[in-house]
DNA sequence: AGACTATAGTCTCTTTAAGAGACTTACTAT
DNA sequence: ATAGTAAGTCTCTTAAAGAGACTATAGTCT
């Protein structure tokens, strides 16, 4: 594959990938927030090559999103869990659970399900703002160009904000 | 790569990863999102490979995320624009932002913010339930094993759930 | 007419990451 | 003594990404 990073655009959606874009990086996380902890349960749960595993935990690891805490000694045993970074990477897992649901269930055959223990019911999250807790949709969005902004992204956001063409449906 | 798929998983997350979860596809819809349309504008601001491009604006179109619009005759040439299915991915472009800017900007230079019009402030995004509107965090999310479930993730989802051991933080 | 430019690809060749699965290490249990 | 277990490491093969030359179709410039 021979990748390049996304990091030099220093852009948080191009570094964000750059860690937990890789192939099978989210799918780890998501069955360590179903409470998969160890090495040999994540080969088992989602049939991954124990050499990508191996990496992948260890750039988590790396990246202190897990850490690795030993639950024995003779031999030297470890699981893997979330900090507090790694916990925060629960909102791009229910975000990205919420569109499958929406967009991709033919059938109804959910396997997994988070109850919010506040409420009692069953999580359909959503994406609102931080102010306003008002929601948010490409409609009342607009794009602008930050302090380390290019010039040419700072072109393509003013043609794309003064024209709504663009966001009409199909 | 020899890469296979998510989907035998029947998980909204990974049927999901599955589609979007290809490095630069997520690249590629922000940069729509941005207002940048065309292939050579996408290709010049992303720095990829004229061939991988191709493909995932093929796939992108396929999976009718993105659709072709002709925007001239003669020679016929083409822009990509988003879909019902293809704006709603906005809210996990959020959440990932979100989290980079919250744990990867050692310097504030943010190249691109979103004003929310409703209320005029730059948007922090925040996952919350559909139902009571308030916070979801690890604390008061409990996964618990819906219909289409095997009974290796029942298992160690009652582990999970009932050991708030594997929660700490670090 | 001929040369040049623009856009959106296709094609070839090389490099590198993923997959499969055997092997290793250090202890425990029978 | 033999088998089992957990967490890797190692080797070999295969397929995807990168680089960049080439193509197709039309318009524009001289």
């Amino acid at each position: 594959m021979q990748r390049t990073t996304f990091s030099d655009q220093h852009c948080s959606v191009a570094r964000t990938l750059d860690i937990i874009g890789e192939w099978w990086t989210l799918m780890i996380l998501r069955d360590i927030f179903y409470g998969v902890h160890r090495f040999e349960a994540l080969l088992t749960q989602l049939g991954i090559s124990r050499k990508v595993l191996t990496q992948r935990l260890q750039r988590l690891t790396d990246e202190k999103i897990l850490r690795k805490v030993a639950y024995q000694q003779n031999p030297p045993r470890y699981e893997y869990r979330l900090t507090a970074r790694g916990i925060d990477i629960m909102p791009v897992l229910l975000s990205i659970m919420r569109w499958g649901d929406r967009w991709l269930s033919e059938d109804k055959q959910v396997p997994v399900e988070f109850v919010h223990t506040e409420c009692g019911e069953v999580v359909v999250p959503k994406v609102v703002c931080g102010h306003c807790e008002g929601e948010l949709s490409i409609r009342n969005l607009v794009p602008r160009p930050g302090l380390g902004s290019a010039e040419e992204e700072i072109k393509s956001m003013r043609e794309a904000s003064s024209n709504p063409e663009l966001f009409k449906l199909s």
